[in-house]
Formats: C-alpha cells, sequence, structure tokens
DNA sequence: GATCAAATGTTATGATATAACATATTAATA
DNA sequence: TATTAATATGTTATATCATAACATTTGATC
C-alpha cells in the first residue's frame, strides 16, 4: 500500500489538493515508460503537448496548444497540434473533453478505462473520476437494446466543491 | 395502461419499429401544448425546426437545418438556425448531441431528464434512453467530491442491433 | 545505403458557432 | 389605443474548431 498507488486511487485529483509538480512528473515519467514499453514515439511536439496538458487540471483547446507550441519554437499550423492530439489520445495519455472541444490529460494512462469527467464551470478545472468501468446504467441499458457500445462519453459540467463554497464570483 | 403510455416508456424508440409518422405528430402536438400551458412561443421557424428534427431519429447539423430552412423559405443566415435550436434546446423539445455537433427531437419533453445517448456509427440514428433519472454513477461520485452537477452529457457510440446484424456494410 | 513506413511541413479550406447591431413583432399597460 | 418594453428576427461579419491533400523529412529494417 504505498502513497503513489493510494494517490492514483483518489477521484478527482484536480479538486483536492496535491503536489501538481510530482503528479505531473510522474504522469509523463508513465508516458515515456508506456511509449517504451509498447513501441510509441513520444516525439518531441507530441512530448511538448503532453507537458502543456500536465501544466495543469485545467483542459486546453486545440488553438491555445498551438500558440504556446509556437512560443516554443514548434511550426505553428492547426495540424501540428491536432496530429500531436489525435497521437496522445488515441494512446490514451490525453482525453477530449467533447462538451467543451478541449483536452486534458489523463490521469491513469496504464488503464484501460472510460473515463468519467467533472468540468467546473468556474474554475474550469476538469476532474477525472471514475476511471475503472463503464457506466453500469449505460452497459445494462445498451444490454437491454442490443447495442454495442465502443466509445462513452461521460461529462457533468457543474461547480467544485471549493467554487461553491467561495460563492459567485 | 394506455399504449401510448407504455410506448413512451420503452427506452430506444429510434431503435425500434414503430410508426413513425404517429410519433412525429404526437411530439409535435406535446410541443404544442406545451409551449401553451408554459406561455412558450413556438414561432414559424421554431416550428420548422422541431419538424425537421421529428422527421427521423437521425440528428442533424445546424447547417443541414438551415438549408432545409431555406428550402423552405426561411431565412438561412446561421443565426435563424442557432436560434431556433437554442429555444428548443433549453425548453427541452430538442438535444444537442455534443459528441457529433447535432440535434435530435426529445422523445419525452414532457419529464425533466438527464437523457442518455447511443449513437449508431453505422447508420446514424440516435436512440435516447434512461430518460428519467441522472445516472447514479456520477450522482454518487458528484456527492463524494462535493460537485453539483448542473448538467450531464452522457453519450455512447458503437452500433445498434440491427446494424451489427446486417454486418459491416 | 536502398527502401518503406511514420512523422512532419505547408497551403488551403471546410465545418461549426457567435458577436453585434438594426428592425420588426408581440404583449403589457397607461 | 397609443406607448412602451420585451421578445424575436434580419443581416453582416467574424470567431472558433478541424481536416484534406500533398510535399518533404526522418527513422527503422533489410
Amino acid at each position: 500500500m504505498s502513497p503513489r498507488k493510494a494517490e492514483s486511487d483518489l477521484p478527482a485529483q484536480a479538486f483536492r489538493q496535491h503536489d501538481h509538480g510530482e503528479c505531473a512528473r510522474s504522469l509523463m515519467s508513465a508516458a515515456h515508460d508506456l511509449c517504451t514499453e509498447r513501441g510509441l514515439r513520444l516525439t518531441p511536439v507530441r512530448e511538448k503537448v503532453l507537458e502543456l496538458l500536465l501544466k495543469s487540471h485545467a483542459p486546453l483547446g486545440a488553438y491555445a496548444i498551438l500558440s504556446e507550441l509556437a512560443d516554443s519554437g514548434f511550426r505553428a499550423q492547426p495540424p501540428v497540434a491536432y496530429r500531436a492530439l489525435d497521437f496522445l489520445v488515441e494512446n490514451g495519455f490525453v482525453h477530449r473533453i467533447e462538451k467543451i472541444n478541449a483536452f486534458v490529460a489523463c490521469n491513469q494512462p496504464r488503464d484501460g478505462h472510460s473515463p468519467v469527467f467533472m468540468i467546473c464551470s468556474d474554475c474550469q478545472q476538469v476532474a477525472e473520476t471514475s476511471a475503472k468501468t463503464q457506466s453500469p446504467t449505460l452497459d445494462r441499458t445498451a444490454r437491454k437494446i442490443g447495442f454495442d457500445i465502443q466509445h462513452t462519453v461521460v461529462e457533468a459540467q457543474g461547480l467544485c466543491a471549493q467554487c461553491r463554497e467561495r460563492g459567485p464570483q
């Protein structure tokens, strides 16, 4: 029962106080390990995009990423960002948040999972939770009607505890 | 236990054989009734957009709607469609499917509900299911972390039973 | 070091959505 | 019923998000 293990099992990391430097470093290091294991190439632009997303638990739009890439000396045409994001999403290092057309780093890149997101309308942080299993409701309904689920989108928008306590800004 | 009642309780109407003419007519009539009850104005363009969406259970993008509006003699600038859609979505007559940036008519406009969608990647039909309650998984997780949910997006993409049986096209 | 596959560079354009402001219609009420 | 306020529509312009297509470079393998 290492501290690392316990921490990574907690849902909603984004809404908890934590050492984010350590959080980001360990996810980046996990990405390197996974790419090595799987023969994937974490090229400079892909690594940079992941690094940008790991700066915080707030999601970034593709064009925000693009502009930060430009600041770091990368080429800045849209396909540059979208290709890197495609790679990161396909390989489970990043998730796309459909509701806001934006991207966040995955909290648990090792698990195959169907993530659930809580998007705070106030602070814009996005917490990834319940990363373990498919929604039972979805599963049950799908089975009932013979629908074969390939991908799920489960997102809730609302107010996180902190923002609720702080009251309207 | 009227037939109407039983029918409206079935999930995934879109993936079941049914008299769609009757289905559409009854939803349109429900929209008129609800607007009267609530003092809302189902203006010609709003009614036309709802009518277009009620033609089938396949979702339509805003620009597809716009072009059909134009065919019917309505003005065809984007805001025309988006405003009508805003009205219909706000008042629960239409849902937006985030995953595909498109809109479908609501199957149960009378209930306040958190809909769940099954999007068939093959035939493009969208079934609305489990319209009764919030996802318990989402609720439980939200409560655990003190997150106050205002809106949920629950969508599954995959293959409906018909398309699965028919095999790859 | 030739060859193939994967990744990147680049131009152009497609698709989705809204801001902003003018005008017209409707509803409420003086 | 004339006035007014609120709602809805008309219109121009532009913002935002995303990909097609093709050229070039890089890396891996034989």
